[in-house]
DNA sequence: CAAAAAACGTTGGACACCCCAACGAAGATC
DNA sequence: GATCTTCGTTGGGGTGTCCAACGTTTTTTG
């Protein structure tokens, strides 16, 4: 006995939080690449999204609804004007509110960005079927939620 | 037709990529505040598993090895080091590299460290059963492996 | 054997994503 | 009218990943 516990490295490779990082990280350069075209990244698609889902609203909203911090969504969205993709003015009903609105040039790089994400998502879980996708994406999806602590009581 | 394609965020956040990213993130938390009563974080937890596999290492093989950058590998040893849980002396038969050990306290904390990896492992897969979670992880390691392009011939 | 090439550890810097604290301006509440 | 809250903004910190360059030492090569 006394077998040597050995590979620990092995071992770490295979948990799940060394997995999901790595994962992750192949994610992010895959969108980041496919992204790189529109000069954009991950949070811009996000909350470009967001934009278009939530009519013309007001940052903090917008960062309510995407999870963003307030500091860096001053910055998504210096982007994201400064590319004419949304506009931001003031609302004159509540005048500390800005009112971010999709211009039509930012429909339309939310579309391109749509696709462009879709196939970034298609080459990274390339290495599994189909069936196995749509399982991977909903095993995923629970992991991702994270509800702390359920039954306390 | 023309059907609302309103939730594009929804859409966004039902991407692989996207719950990847929040996966990791989750699990980056739950490691690293397992980690915490250690002083350590999950670089010196791999970097400590690989001198703890193969043996007394100059640094570069053990950055090829864990696949950590040179210019990281400098900052996880210093603190390995100043833990007392690796040595870094010069190696004489290659005045270039440095010979990295591991010392007795280096072994017992690595003890440590895999079992609070584990733990936090299984809280971060907490909400699949053991069936599930076997899945996942069989299924995560092939998207993480990073085989750029396949069947090019 | 001398010259060129490679590897070693180190430093400095950059990028992406995440999070917190504080501030002035403006609105809501009492 | 004073207090409290919300809004956008600025400043800062922290983790993980990666690249470029340098001086030193070893290896390769002409």
């Amino acid at each position: 006995m006394t077998e040597p516990h050995e590979p620990a490295l092995d071992r770490i490779r295979a948990l799940p939080s060394w997995l999901l990082n790595r994962a992750a990280g192949r994610g992010r350069r895959l969108l980041g690449e496919a992204f790189a075209h529109e000069g954009l990244r991950m949070p811009h698609h996000a909350v470009l999204a967001a934009v278009a889902d939530i009519g013309p609203v007001a940052q903090a909203a917008l960062g309510r609804e995407t999870g963003f911090d307030p500091k860096d969504m001053v910055g998504i969205l210096n982007d994201l004007q400064r590319a004419r993709l949304v506009t931001r003015t003031p609302d004159p009903d509540d005048r500390r509110k800005n009112v971010i609105a999709l211009t039509a040039e930012g429909r339309s790089c939310l579309g391109r960005l749509a696709q462009l994400g879709d196939e970034a998502n298609r080459a990274l879980l390339a290495a599994l079927t189909p069936a196995e996708r749509e399982q991977f994406v909903a095993l995923l999806a629970r992991v991702a939620e994270e509800r702390e602590e359920g039954p306390v009581a």
